[in-house]
DNA sequence: GTTGACATACCTACCGGTCGGTATTATAAA
DNA sequence: TTTATAATACCGACCGGTAGGTATGTCAAC
């Protein structure tokens, strides 16, 4: 039932474990690609449910209405995505801010001309929902409040390892590359230019170095 | 026929100039309002109508179509606010990267928790509008483009008395400001929290003393 | 024979937009 | 100075369409 460029859009390739056999799990997917396109509010039942071939009812018997929908693509999409792309790679690596740097290096690279048109399903949804729904604003929060742990955590460590300049605090850090990264990708959407989005990303790249301490290395 | 807390909000407060006389005026400031707060898809033309007093035909004989409205309170309204709020005081500034650091000080100063409960209502307009829309996009991304001209000549004019660090690119420490500061708003308002948005614009500020050249500072 | 998983038909509210009409002002000929 | 004409500014009832949501029915599985 997907598009066939669905692989083209970075933020719609299907993850591993990820196969829509249940409506739920369908009308989950389809709501979360027209969510992204046109937004929460102007995204349409009858578009998600003519993407599916899922009917009316079959909606309403898994949801109780369309923002509790969106919760749930929240909750059961957009979180997942977000922790296993941007994270779990954190969390993972053996130098925090070197996985920082290559994440922002692959992200602009995985990115296609579409991605940067559609920008990021989380700031988006936050943008428009978190004024005017509380639940939409404390659930996407919670997302972002998990993405600044890791990289406080990150950036903690290799503080704690001396690699870090003094006049650096974790948090502050951590603040700067959420709201950068962010605004990354907006500034990409709104140019339409990947070249910026890239150009973005080496400037954020930089700023990570410009915190380290500058010792003898072979570049 | 201003709301009571229109001058709490730092983005609604009616700048020098500006009274709300005739009613195409009138029209288009509640139509700027309602789009801040709903965005625009889910602005709804009989509560911008609601507010003002002034009727349907009265509208639709000033614009031509509510897509049409859209795009002249950003050309009317957004940017002239962007221009006299970022953008002049940027230019004008004798040291424009101390400008560009108070500039974020007074920001983070004036904004009210109203304000960052609403966010940027030019970063919120484009995350809604540049990917259906590309009239919006173009007229949303000229103002940005304006601003990102300002921040690189003010950048260019710093490097050039030898202020800066030399590894530094001017473009680059543009749209990194660019990204950060929309992105500084983002968080705030998804967090809404005011201290958080305060830090960010201080982590901002260490950036930009982090790419000045060391000097014996009183600080 | 009850329950879960749908399908279909339908409801009402509201949306952007239209249209015939009117009050006011500007222009200018008589 | 009066009067005919015309353009501007505005009014508000109304329209088709779509939105989210509901009521009722079907049907296989247990």
């Amino acid at each position: 039932m997907s598009d066939p460029d669905d692989s083209e859009v970075y933020w719609w390739r299907p993850l591993e474990g990820e196969s829509e056999q249940d409506t739920r799990t369908k009308i989950l997917f389809s709501a979360y690609k027209e969510i992204h396109v046109n937004g929460f509010q102007a995204a349409s039942l009858n578009n998600i449910l003519a993407h599916t071939g899922v009917t009316k009812g079959a909606l309403y018997h898994h949801f109780p209405n369309k923002t509790e929908l969106g919760y749930a693509v929240i909750e059961e999409v957009i979180a997942d995505r977000i922790f296993r792309s941007f994270i779990e790679p954190l969390n993972k690596a053996e130098d925090p801010v070197q996985g920082l740097i290559s994440l922002i290096e692959e992200a602009g690279n995985a990115f296609s001309l579409r991605d940067i048109q559609l920008g990021c399903p989380l700031g988006s949804l936050a943008q428009e929902m978190a004024p005017i729904d509380e639940g939409f604003r404390l659930r996407l929060n919670a997302i972002y409040e998990l993405w600044h742990e890791a990289i406080v955590k990150g950036i903690e460590k290799a503080r704690q390892s001396g690699r870090l300049i003094d006049e650096v605090q974790s948090g502050q850090v951590a603040v700067m590359v959420v709201a950068a990264m962010e605004g990354c990708i907006s500034t990409g959407m709104i140019s339409q230019d990947l070249n910026r989005l890239q150009y973005c990303g080496e400037a954020i790249i930089q700023y990570l170095n410009l915190i380290q301490k500058k010792q003898a290395k072979g570049k």
